[in-house]
Formats: C-alpha cells, structure tokens, sequence
DNA sequence: TTAATTTTCTACTTTCGTATATTATATTAT
DNA sequence: ATAATATAATATACGAAAGTAGAAAATTAA
C-alpha cells in the first residue's frame, strides 16, 4: 500500500466525521465505526487537535468536532498532522537530493506522477471527498 | 518514501548492473558500490536469481549475471520478484475489494493516477532507464 | 462525588531491515 | 588428489520503527 495505516486512518476519519460537519463525535464512536485501534486513533485524534483540524472536548460529554470548515482542510493537511511532509511526494528512491541535475533512475519516469500526487493531495478537501456521494464505506 | 527500501534496492542494483550488461558483478563490488546492508542485498540477490532476472555463479571466481536481455526486464518483474504483486497498485486505502460499485473515499482522486503507475512501472525496462543517460548514481 | 470522557505513560507485538556465523560450491595451487 | 581460497546460500539472532494494548491521570458535567 501507497499510504501508511497511520495516514489511512486519518484520512478515514476525518472523511466520516464530514459527512456531518456540525456533529460532535466521541473516540468509541468512530473507533466502532472505523475499526481501528482503540488507543492508537485516540492518540492520532490529538494530533489532528495540535495541528488545529479539530478541536478536542475534554470530560464527560466530550468528543472531537472540526476546529474549521471542511472545505478548507486538504488531504495534504491531514497526513501533515501525522507524517513527515514529503513521505509521499519526495523522490521515489528516497535519494534526499534527486533533482534534473542529479537525477536519481527513476526521476524522468516519475516526475509526471509525482506532480500528479502532489496536485492531488493539495487540492482534494474533505468536502469534495464527502460530496462524491456514492461512497459505501469508511 | 513510496517505494519500501527492499523496492528500491533491487531498482538500483539492476540499473547498476544494466550499466554494463555483460558484465559478471560480485556482491562485495556492488554493496560497496551501492552501500546497502551486505547480507540482506545478497539475500534479494538470490531472490532475483530465483525469479529468472539473473542467474547466480558459485564458488570462487563466481558473482551475478543478467539470466535474460535487459530490454525485457520491467520495474514490475523486478519488484514483484522481491514484494507482494499489488503493494503499489492496489486501493490507496488498502481495501481489499475497492472498485467503481463500491469505492473507498479516494476511490474517483485516486484512479488516473494509479493506472499512470501501474504503466509506468510495466513499460519501464532497465535498458530504458540506463538509456536516459544524464544518471550520475545509482 | 460520581460518571463519562480525553490524555499520557509504559509495555508489548509485528514487520522490516541488519548482522553474525555456518554451510555449500567452485577454482587454483601444491 | 588434496588443500587452500574465494565466492554464494542459508539459518539464526538482533535492532529499529510502526502499530496495538493496558493502566492510570486529567478534565468536565451531572
């Protein structure tokens, strides 16, 4: 898999959480929804809140609500919170220096691709995600 | 990073090796060549041996050779030699059933750019690579 | 004060990659 | 022939990083 479960899991529930933007959701409720890691998605759930997509609501009644509109947080964002920021749009070798000069063998094949990725995850919001309506699952 | 370091090593030791297609390599020369981790490139080196893309030499005077012509070696034959066929072309999200009927959330962002990678990685062959020749390390 | 919730700390497990030691094979020198 | 040398193959153990789990602490509302 392209993505790591760390960046999946975020992706997923930030995606359920749009598709009611205004509503308050509790850690249990997402972790039977989603079926992750109890502990594990409480712990990424943090991090989304440092990294101001939501807000955390601590004590009884608590829960995680979106801290900005939906339409303004981008898959980009999101895997930000959690991972190193060109984990996926570096050089596909890995090679920290990979540019046309000091190309690695793989740069002319990737380029196009690369761009592609980076185009998309920097301009896919959760909204856009939520109103591709015929989504069955998260 | 995309690729898993195990991906990345056997790209970069066959494009090597496809540097000089006749050519008999030891994997002391290609590990000091390459730096990578002695034992585990000599492992994947046996790995590619056993799925046909070259043929390993015993015993003193022995090392690697290419078993087939380079221009018939693809990204996809050298990385399903050593991972599990689909790792980077399958769903983005990892589901196992993900189609057009019942999509993940990143099903419609993700589908052009998944079959761009699925034919990059199968009409990419290593005398491609070695014939983009502005590449200055491996 | 009690209950419901998130947060933090610590330890465990699994997977990927690395390292050590031994075995198998082939060539060269004696 | 036999021994010494150079090479690949295998088996085992070690380490680091990602992900999972348990327990306790902090926060808030009723």
């Amino acid at each position: 898999m392209i993505l790591s479960n760390t960046a999946t899991y975020v992706i997923r529930v930030l995606s359920l959480m749009a598709t009611n933007q205004q509503k308050q959701y509790t850690a249990e409720h997402l972790i039977k929804k989603l079926n992750i890691s109890d502990k594990y998605l409480r712990r990424l759930m943090t991090q989304l809140s440092k990294a101001g997509l939501i807000k955390s609501i601590r004590g009884r009644g608590g829960g995680y609500v979106f801290a900005k509109p939906i339409d303004t947080i981008y898959l980009v964002d999101i895997i930000n919170a959690v991972e190193e920021s060109d984990k996926y749009t570096g050089c596909i070798l890995g090679f920290p220096h990979c540019s046309d000069d000091n190309p690695c063998v793989l740069h002319k094949q990737w380029g196009k691709i690369k761009e592609e990725i980076m185009e998309m995850l920097s301009t896919t919001s959760l909204k856009m995600i939520v109103e591709d309506n015929n989504i069955s699952r998260f």
